[in-house]
RNA sequence: GCUGGCAUAGCUCAAUUGGCAGAGCAGCUGAUUUGUAAUCAGCAGGUUGCAGGUUCGAUUCCUGUUGCCAGCUCCA
C-alpha cells in the first residue's frame, strides 16, 4: 500500500500503519464530504482511532439527523469513486494562517498558533478539499474500499467543558468489506457480553428510576459479592491486614479538616443532623484516619495495614452513569497503611503485588498509570515530589510498565492506578494505589519512634478490586457470565429427565447442598432438552447432572459442563471434584 | 453537566398517512412423563415513562420533564 508523506513522497506504507492511515484518510475524505454537504462547516480536529476515525466539526446551528449521516456516507462514497488524487504541500507559516483564513477554517487557524516557531504545516489536498495535516495519507480517494459512519455524538473543542461543544461524527475504516463485516460481528459479541444485560438475565443486580446510579444487588449477585468478599478477607488476613468499619456519615468538621470539604464537596451528598452539616462518606479515609487516631502508636507496630470494605457514595454526573461500571454508591475494597518514610517502598510493592496475584487469578488484562499533582490539590511541592518519586521507584523496581498522567492524582497525593478493560475494549480504572503525606499531618497523626519520639507516619490509601461493583461488572464481561465454579451463583443444577426420577434427583441434590455446594434442582414439567438449554443459556450454570432411570438404578450422575460435554461418574465422585474445585476457587 | 438518540406487557420487539394497542418468550392453569440447547393447549398480562398542548380523535405531531443508550467531561 502507498501512501505519501507530507513532504511530498509517496513510499510504501509499514504494514504496522495501513490501518491507521487508511483511518486517518477516511477522516479527511467525510471531512469532505461534510463540507461539500454544510459548506459553513469549520474543522477542528480528525484523527483516527483504535477501529476507525472521527472528525470533530462545528456546524454552527445545524443538528444533523440519522439521515444526515447516511447521506455523508453516501457523499464519501462518491468521493471514493471520483478517484481524486492526494497530494501534499507545505506553507510558511504565515501562508499557511492566510490559507486556513480565506477558508473560514478558525480552529486549524488556532491550532497553527499553538505549534512550534519551527514547526513544518503541512497540507493535504484531494479536488477542492485542504485539509492541515501532517499525514500521511492514501495517494487516491479510491484507496479508502471500507467503511462505515457509525454514530454522531458530542465533544468539547480540545477536551475541555468550557469550550464550545462541537459535533463529533464518528465512522469505522478497514482494509476491505470482509475486516469490516467481522468488526462488526466482534461487536454483536461484545453487546452479547454486556454486563447490564447478563446482569438483567442472570438477576444478578438491577436499578430503578427512583434511586439512578445506585445498583440493588439480587440474591444471586449477592453470592457473587460475598464470595469475592470471602476471597478478599483470606488474602489480606495472610497479607498482614486488620479489618475496621466507619460509619457513612459524619460531620462537616471532620470534612474540613480532611480537605474533601473545599475539594470534593460538588460530589457528596449532606444533610442537617440537629442544626449541623453532616456528609455522606465519599471515601473511607477520613474514618479510618479517626480509627488511627484514637490509639497511641508505636514504630514497632508499623506498617499498619487496616481494611476497610466501606460503601461510599459520590454523586456523579448523571450522564457519566454507566451499568456497575460507574455508579453512585459502591463498596470499596479499601485500606490505609500507615508506615514510617523508610517502609515506602517495600509496602508499596506489597501492594502492587497483591493487586497483581488478584487480577492475574482472573486472567486480566491491564495497563498501569502513574498520576501526579492534579491544580486543584493540598500539600507542599516538596512532598509531592518524595511522594511522587516513591511511586516512580517501586514501579521500577518491580520492573512495571506504566504510563504518567499528569495532573490526574487525588488532591491530597499522587496514585498509581490499574485500569481493566471490558468486552468493547473500554478501560476502567480499578486498584489503586495512593500515597499521602496530607491526611496525617492535617488530622495530627503520629507515632512513637525508638528514641522515644513523636513522629507523623506516611500513609497509603489503596484498592484492589476498585469498587465490588465495577469489579463485578468487569468479571461478568470478561467471562461473558459464565463465572468459574467457585464463584458462580448456582454451580450446580439438577435435572431430573422425568418426574420419575425426581426422588432420586431430590436426593442428590440434597446431598450436594449439604456439603455446600450451590445446587438447584428444576422440578419444571420439562423436557430435558428444555431444562438443559435453560440451565446453560439463562443461568449458565457450570454443571448439569442429568438424571433419568439409568442413573437412579445405578446411583451416578451424568455430569453436562457448559461446553456441552457429558460423563458419567458416581454421585459421591463427582461431589469430590466439585468440592476440590470450589476449594481451590477454579 | 454537555451533544445526539431512545422510551409500547416482567423480557425482546410490532402497530400503514394521526383512526379499535399486537406477537414471541417468561408467568399462571391443564394435558403430557419426557434422555442432553425450546412438548401442546388455554388463561392472564397495558393510564404506550410522566405532565401539558394541538386535534373530532395522539403510541404516532409539539413543549416540558424523568430515566436509559452512545460519546464528551469526570471518576473507583
Amino acid at each position: 500500500m502507498k501512501v505519501i508523506y507530507n513532504d511530498g513522497t509517496v513510499k510504501e506504507c509499514p504494514q504496522e500503519e495501513e490501518l491507521h492511515v487508511i483511518r486517518h484518510t477516511a477522516a479527511h475524505i467525510m471531512a469532505q464530504a461534510i463540507k461539500r454537504l454544510w459548506p459553513e462547516a469549520d474543522f477542528a480536529f480528525g484523527p483516527a482511532t483504535e477501529n476507525g476515525f472521527y472528525y470533530d466539526v462545528d456546524l454552527g446551528d445545524t443538528k444533523l439527523t440519522d439521515e444526515d449521516l447516511e447521506k455523508i456516507e453516501k457523499e464519501m462514497k462518491k468521493i471514493c469513486k471520483e478517484n481524486l488524487p492526494i497530494k501534499a504541500f507545505t506553507l510558511p507559516r504565515e501562508e499557511a494562517v492566510k490559507l486556513m483564513q480565506e477558508r473560514g477554517e478558525k480552529y486549524k487557524v488556532e491550532h497553527i498558533g499553538d505549534l512550534p516557531e519551527d514547526a513544518t504545516i503541512s497540507f493535504y489536498q484531494q479536488g477542492e478539499y485542504i485539509d492541515m495535516c501532517v499525514g500521511p495519507h492514501l495517494t487516491y480517494t479510491k484507496a479508502l474500499k471500507a467503511f462505515k459512519i457509525t454514530q454522531q455524538s458530542g465533544a468539547y473543542w480540545r477536551g475541555d467543558k468550557n469550550n464550545k461543544m462541537l459535533t463529533r461524527i464518528n465512522g469505522i475504516a478497514f482494509h476491505n468489506q470482509e475486516e469490516l463485516e467481522a468488526h462488526l460481528k466482534l461487536l454483536e459479541e461484545a453487546a452479547r457480553r454486556d454486563h447490564r444485560k447478563i446482569g438483567k438475565e442472570m438477576n444478578l443486580f438491577m436499578f430503578c428510576d427512583e434511586g439512578p446510579g445506585f445498583p440493588f444487588f439480587l440474591p444471586n449477585g449477592m453470592v457473587l459479592k460475598n464470595t469475592l468478599i470471602d476471597y478478599w478477607r483470606e488474602i489480606h488476613r495472610k497479607a498482614g491486614y486488620v479489618e475496621v468499619s466507619t460509619p457513612l456519615i459524619m460531620n462537616r468538621h471532620l470534612w474540613e479538616t480532611s480537605g474533601h470539604w473545599d475539594h470534593y464537596k460538588d460530589n457528596m451528598y449532606s444533610t442537617v443532623i440537629d442544626g449541623e452539616d453532616y456528609c455522606i462518606k465519599p471515601m473511607n479515609c477520613p474514618g479510618g484516619v479517626l480509627v488511627y487516631r484514637s490509639q497511641p502508636h508505636s514504630y514497632r507496630e508499623l506498617p499498619l495495614r487496616v481494611g476497610e470494605l466501606g460503601l461510599v457514595h459520590r454523586h456523579e454526573l448523571r450522564g457519566a452513569l454507566h451499568g456497575l461500571f460507574r455508579v453512585r454508591c459502591f463498596t470499596q475494597d479499601d485500606a490505609h497503611i500507615f508506615m514510617r518514610r523508610d517502609q515506602i517502598s517495600d509496602e508499596i510493592a506489597n501492594v502492587v503485588h497483591l493487586i497483581n496475584s488478584v487480577y492475574d487469578k482472573f486472567g486480566f488484562k491491564y495497563f498501569v498509570e502513574l498520576s501526579t499533582r492534579p491544580e486543584d490539590s493540598m500539600g507542599s511541592d516538596e512532598d509531592w515530589e518524595d511522594a511522587t518519586n516513591g511511586l516512580k521507584n517501586a514501579l521500577e523496581k518491580l520492573n512495571m510498565p506504566y504510563i504518567i498522567n499528569e495532573g490526574d492524582g487525588a488532591f491530597y497525593g499522587p496514585k498509581i492506578d490499574f485500569h481493566l478493560e471490558d468486552s468493547l475494549g473500554r478501560t476502567w480504572q480499578c486498584g489503586t494505589i495512593q500515597l499521602d503525606f496530607q491526611m496525617p499531618l492535617n488530622f495530627h497523626l503520629e507515632y512513637v519512634n525508638e528514641a522515644g519520639e513523636k513522629e507523623r507516619p506516611i500513609m497509603i490509601h489503596r484498592v484492589c478490586f476498585g469498587s465490588i461493583e465495577r469489579f463485578i461488572g468487569i468479571l461478568t464481561e470478561h467471562y461473558a457470565g459464565k463465572f468459574p465454579t467457585w464463584l458462580a451463583p448456582v454451580q450446580v443444577k439438577v435435572l431430573p429427565v422425568s418426574e420419575k426420577t425426581l426422588d432420586y434427583a431430590r436426593g442428590v441434590a440434597e446431598k450436594l447442598e449439604n456439603a455446600g455446594v450451590r445446587v438447584v434442582l428444576d422440578e419444571s414439567n420439562e423436557k430435558i432438552g428444555y431444562k438443559i438449554r435453560q440451565a446453560q443459556q439463562v443461568d449458565r450454570v457450570p454443571y448439569m447432572l442429568v438424571l433419568g432411570a439409568k442413573e437412579a438404578e445405578a446411583g451416578t450422575v451424568s455430569v453436562r459442563d457448559r461446553k456441552g460435554e457429558t460423563t458419567t461418574m458416581s454421585a459421591d465422585e463427582f461431589l469430590n471434584s466439585v468440592k476440590e474445585e470450589i476449594a481451590e476457587r477454579r
